[in-house]
DNA sequence: CACGATGTACTT
DNA sequence: AGTACATCGTGG
């Protein structure tokens, strides 16, 4: 008999140790059965171990799939720096199928791309530096390095990885690399079907399909030969997993490349503050087409403002396309009323409800939760409810009234709900079919707009206000991309909205980005990333008191570590989400180790823990 | 005493 | 995490 401990795959538990009759190899795919449990688990062989001293249970079944020892090694860094079980760390991996050797047949791809002098001296230096940034400003043409390295790569007979922020997978990316490599490449993110997903990963084992262009997930995806890892927009905050295993997908893409002598090209127009500290960075300037880009500023606190509508008129005037930003789905984010001030909040969290007048509704962003638009104030019975900051959809409607005989579009989570729905509102705006596109942070994501002469921008304050190290990195970043949305053929204009001009005007118009990167690292040093490492700890429980007492205990108890720095604890931002009281502590160190020891000691069932935290 | 809601203990 | 089982309160 041998017995073998296994990692119990989505679940907390530590290893278990089973017994079965046959040899097992470490990293395969088992099923077991637990105590109180009605299915069958999945559960992968960690190691051989001797007889224990307890009776085991025999293993189920040995299934046709088996984690390699890569997978194992990623998974245990990914237990370890993350915090979390292994069995939970192993479960974001596909693993591989035990089968016949795929077919070893050699690929010639050929993009008959011919790089510029620029673009060819950025090739050069990743491929030099193996791990690379390149910091490119729009429009310069980073894609053809990507789609070269690829080629290169693939060529060798080796595979590759695209990632990319699941909502910049545009349709136009899709083709530029479907024309390259045909059957070669698949597209992978959480809205492909299950049935799509079972085919690729079919082409995958059978070595048809050798690069993937996908979204944090694909990162996870069984390729015996990887050599190459691209992060596209590696600025973009969502790499960063927001449940059990919270990992950051660009991060491990580094620790990865460097781990295993891989390739890696991390690529942004507005680098992130974390990859232009840590990694070899190229900067590619020239922008193909000489874009002359005028921007403007509006101070006024109305959110159509007559300074803007006249923007907006005269473009459309030259039939010329128009692009709207505001960071604010729905209609309204709050509800006040006149009489008692009061906002009308969800029931299960303690964020004000969303007006949405489509649905005639009231909706919680948070929890999901929609209630009818009270008539009177819920609070004081007497007051009638006032709008406070639009949103996209109140923007649309506006629009539409001021430009009646022009085609509005509105463009976010709540529009664009399928890929379909995706290609086809880019298509028609394309097509010009669409005169004036609507829409929150989806508009800012890659997408090209080739028509595009004027990108208004509104509410940029409201991210830049935001109580975080992270806002002036975020305002900035998220009005350059923007702007990098108008004017992609010839003259482009811009007008934002907003009361922080200098601020704006001087990173747009007289500095750079890089120059930026630079004052905010002079900024963060000893006190933030990426010269400190930050930590949540996340207390959650129905029972406000009971979990308010839980955190204070640890509070006290971390505070005992000299190591690490209790940087602040108490309410969360939002204080109840989905009728659960919040409360956190957000701790600090420049000793990784220390950290990492405080935090895996935390076993409180109320606490959840993130490392390198979205602040 | 029947219920649902809440709490707790356990997993090889 | 997911589950079964224990305990508590309410209503009849």
């Amino acid at each position: 008999m041998n017995y073998y401990e296994v990692a119990i795959l989505k679940s907390p538990l530590s290893f278990l140790t089973y017994e079965s009759q046959e040899d097992l190899n470490i990293g395969d795919k088992v099923l077991v059965s637990l105590r109180n449990r009605k299915n069958l688990c999945d559960a992968v062989i960690i190691k051989e171990v001797e007889k224990p001293t307890f009776k085991c249970i025999e293993i189920s079944e040995c299934l046709p799939f088996y984690f390699d020892k890569k997978m194992i090694e990623i998974a245990t860094f990914i237990s370890q720096y993350y915090v979390c079980s292994l069995g939970e760390a192993l479960s974001v991996f596909t693993p591989f199928k035990k089968q016949d050797e795929s077919k070893e047949e050699s690929a010639a791809f050929d993009s008959a791309i011919v790089l510029s002098k620029e673009q060819e001296e950025a090739y050069k230096f990743c491929e030099e530096k193996k791990q690379a940034l390149l910091f490119a400003n729009t429009g310069s043409g980073k894609t053809e390095i990507y789609i070269k390295t690829i080629e290169e790569i693939l060529n060798k007979g080796a595979n590759a990885i695209l990632l990319m922020p699941e909502i910049s997978l545009t349709p136009q990316m899709q083709n530029r690399l479907e024309k390259v490599f045909k059957k070669s490449v698949a597209i992978w993110h959480s809205k492909v079907s299950k049935k799509r997903k079972n085919e690729i990963l079919e082409g995958i084992y059978n070595g048809e399909i050798k690069l993937i262009a996908g979204a944090r997930s694909a990162l996870f995806l069984p390729f015996k030969n990887l050599q190459l890892i691209i992060v596209d927009e590696e600025h973009d905050e969502s790499y960063k997993s927001d449940s059990k295993p919270r990992y950051n997908a660009k991060d491990l893409s580094l620790y990865i490349a460097k781990k295993y002598d891989m390739r890696l090209i991390l690529g942004s127009a507005t680098a992130s503050i974390g990859s232009f500290y840590k990694v070899p960075f190229y900067r590619l300037k020239k922008t193909f087409f000489e874009t002359k880009k005028s921007i403007f500023f509006d101070d006024s606190s109305l959110e159509l403002s007559p300074k803007i509508i006249n923007k907006i008129s005269n473009t459309l005037a030259h039939q010329n396309q128009v692009i709207v930003f505001l960071p604010t789905r729905a209609n309204f984010k709050y509800q006040i009323c006149t009489s008692c001030g009061k906002s009308v909040e969800c029931p299960y969290c303690s964020v004000s409800m969303s007006l949405h007048k489509n649905d005639l509704a009231l909706k919680c962003h948070y929890c999901g939760y929609t209630q009818q638009i009270p008539e009177t104030c819920p609070s004081c019975h007497n007051g009638v409810i006032h709008n406070l900051r639009v949103g996209t959809a109140e923007i649309e409607e506006k629009l539409k009234e001021l430009f009646p005989e022009k085609i509005v579009k509105r463009f976010d989570r709540d529009e664009i709900k399928t890929d379909a729905k995706l290609k086809s509102v880019l298509n028609d705006f394309n097509n010009n079919k669409i005169d004036i596109l609507v829409g929150t942070q989806m508009l800012s994501k890659g997408h090209d707009y080739h028509n595009v002469k004027l990108a208004v921008v509104l509410g940029i304050d409201s991210v830049l206000n935001m109580n975080s190290y992270k806002s002036r990195e975020r305002a900035l970043s998220l009005l350059i991309q923007i702007a990098g949305r108008s004017g992609r053929k010839g003259e482009g204009e811009v007008i934002v909205q907003t009361q922080n001009q200098e601020f704006f005007d001087y990173y747009l118009n007289e500095s750079d980005y890089e120059d930026f990167l630079n004052g905010e690292l002079e900024f963060r040093e000893g006190l933030y990333p990426p010269y400190v490492k930050m930590a949540k700890v996340l207390f959650a429980h129905t029972n406000g008191l009971k979990v308010k007492d839980e955190m204070d205990k640890y509070v006290k108890l971390l505070k005992q570590n000299k190591d690490i720095e209790v940087v602040g604890f108490g309410q969360s931002a939002i204080f109840k989400l989905a009728n659960k009281y919040r409360y956190e502590i957000i701790l600090r160190s420049s000793h990784i180790k220390a950290l990492l020891t405080a935090l895996h000691k935390i076993d409180s069932p109320m606490a959840a823990i993130d490392m390198d935290t979205n602040f």
